[in-house]
DNA sequence: CAATTATTAGAGCAGTCACTCCATCAATGC
DNA sequence: GCATTGATGGAGTGACTGCTCTAATAATTG
């Protein structure tokens, strides 16, 4: 045998491509971008292209799967605490810098745009069902001592914070003056009103 | 000259159309609808088609615009009222009403991912000024009499009321246990506690 | 009826794009 | 040094799709 792979420079080579993906999906669409395109930024050939994915589709589903993990990670930041409420609300905050990032709405309208695929809604249902994961146990916590309402089941309060900061994107991605800084501070002021009794 | 059309029958052929382009743009995003598909369900050759609509995206675009108009013919139905924050209310739930339309949310996912082309964002923010030329005025009542919170100027007000519907939209699209029917109450009360001081 | 024009269908075309294939290169083990 | 195998580029291909063209038909007017 010749040659084990070198595995970190393997993957440094998959998250160029990835990179470049994002940039064009956010850019043109998932349709709208060409594999061609793809390879144009991340500086390979086709053939590369698809020595590392064997569809685009697939490179749509890695980055997807990287967010999700990225949302999983999350938990260990807030360890420790104790105050549901403001763990909350910093999640938030976190989700509203996210959405600064110049790349971020475009990519999440791309993705909006084919989810009628099945392997894309799976994913969005994966990563919907990681970001409630992570935000339960603080929700429960919240509801025991008496910081957040109790008259909806922890799992739905979940789902309108999510349903909160997909419309912050959506908004950011539409609306010329809607800036991810200047109305940061609102997207804590109405998730503090939405989740307190 | 001879046989000056029937109008009538032009438009409703027009409609048929429409409304086949509307069930597979939310079957099937924009780019995976083909006009042959489109064709098949509207019953027409792809001659017809074409005979109609210049090009697919004209199509799309005729789609939006009707959306757009029907939300400036909104503002009637309201006229005479006094109490802002009521009528405010009354369309974020028609909002939730027509959310409950099956093809709806899928449309509108299908509409984003294609919002890298000029046209469509130029109609979506056209639809986002219709919307907010219609709240407006209520916002403003609202605010001289009290009923509305006055720390954020209107258009803002206004914005955050799209979001709100926007991302419910979101959550029926991609969470299947998220229903119109079951959590219009709780968009209803997210928007008062929302707009109230 | 004849002339004119809108309407319709659908075969075919031109262009595009995801993906394949192959030749070359680079790195490792013996 | 040489064999082996992974990595890389890019020309080529097959399938698909938006749209055009043509010919036939239906409706209207004088």
């Amino acid at each position: 045998m010749a040659r084990t792979v070198d595995p970190a420079r393997h993957e440094a080579r998959r998250l160029v491509i990835i990179d470049a993906a994002l940039t064009v999906f956010a850019e043109r669409g998932y349709d709208g971008a060409t594999t061609a395109e793809i390879c144009r930024r991340a500086r390979i050939g086709s053939g590369t292209f698809f020595h590392y994915f064997p569809t685009k589709l697939d490179l749509l589903l890695a980055i997807l799967r990287l967010g999700t993990d990225e949302t999983r990670e999350q938990t260990e930041r807030y360890a420790g605490r104790t105050d549901a409420l403001g763990v909350l609300l910093d999640m938030v905050a976190n989700g509203a810098d996210e959405a600064a990032e110049p790349r971020m709405p475009g990519f999440v309208q791309a993705v909006a745009g084919v989810m009628h695929l099945p392997e894309v809604a799976a994913a969005l249902e994966e990563d919907t069902r990681a970001q409630r994961d992570v935000l339960l146990p603080w929700v429960r916590l919240g509801q025991r001592t008496g910081e957040i309402r109790t008259d909806l089941p922890p799992a739905r309060i979940t789902s309108w914070l999510y349903l909160l900061t997909d419309g912050f994107l959506g908004r950011i991605a539409t609306e010329e003056d809607f800036t991810a800084q200047e109305e940061k501070a609102t997207l804590i002021d109405t998730a503090r009103r939405f989740l307190t009794p």
